[in-house]
DNA sequence: AATATAACATACTATTTTAGTATGAATAGT
DNA sequence: ACTATTCATACTAAAATAGTATGTTATATT
């Protein structure tokens, strides 16, 4: 039960556009390059995030990518819904192919599981996260290891 | 980022030695057959829950398992952390070898996430399914699909 | 003591998922 | 025209998953 490096490059990426976000489109290439994720990964990554409209690109010279609501808006949990697909720790937690439900309480565990994963994900915006990163640079405090 | 059917047939597994804690040593076979696991890979889990502790069992004829502890006393994330490893949903949220930590501020997102995982985890007991199990069967109610 | 029962153990395998790489096409600004 | 950049598909090696197969060992009962 891990995340997928897809999800968690994926929010990297994601906010790294958040943190360069007034400065409208931005090349995939320097974000990727900072997250230290290679480009060719990085476009596939990118690519479900603008099918899923959380980017919205521009081709070509000067081309790029830019969040398409600002980072407040836009909340962790959207962003894993976007590149794991439809958010449950089970399959079944709203599928109907349990075969025995009634004797299925262990169902319940997985739902309420997934329900307060849903809950603290939903809480997290882009936001929090450029905040948090600038706060952390704004010391000098450095984990080098 | 799903639950293995390890898990969740572990979890089932458990819960019919739970249901039938007051019997005593009870056979592998009978519970599996219940709980719709077959009996060689029921076999395999139930092996790492007996290594990890939470079953007890004795050998040959009337042998079986038993819960190692009374059904109020084993959270639902004792058996997840028994059948998956650690409880994490990422490698590095404890491990040391993130390069660049500093800016790590998306880490932070998974560790919070895995810490309200286990919180909600370790609130639900065994117990507490037998229970919920009872109360279904009380009832008339049959989910027939 | 022999037997049957049930746990214990290891090895194997098909399928799926993961984590990318490779190769190129389409578009837009200069 | 040229170049930068996004867009798209196909491929692949490695790992994980979900089992199956083939036994061995211990113990209560007869």
């Amino acid at each position: 039960m891990k995340l997928t490096t897809k999800t968690r490059y994926g929010l990297r990426l994601l906010l790294g556009f958040a943190l360069r976000y007034n400065r409208g489109y931005v090349q995939l290439n320097e974000v990727a390059k900072a997250e230290g994720v290679t480009e060719k990964y990085a476009e596939q990554i990118v690519r479900i995030l603008k099918i899923g409209g959380l980017l919205t690109s521009q081709r070509g010279v000067q081309g790029g990518y830019i969040l398409s609501y600002p980072p407040e808006k836009i909340t962790v949990f959207q962003v894993v819904e976007t590149l794991e697909g439809k958010f449950s720790i089970i399959d079944c937690v709203d599928s109907k192919n349990c075969k025995k439900i009634s004797s299925c309480v262990v169902r319940k565990v997985w739902s309420k599981l997934t329900d307060e994963m849903i809950k603290t994900l939903k809480s997290i915006t882009l936001a929090d996260l450029v905040e948090d990163y600038k706060k952390e640079n704004s010391t000098n405090i450095v984990y080098e290891i």
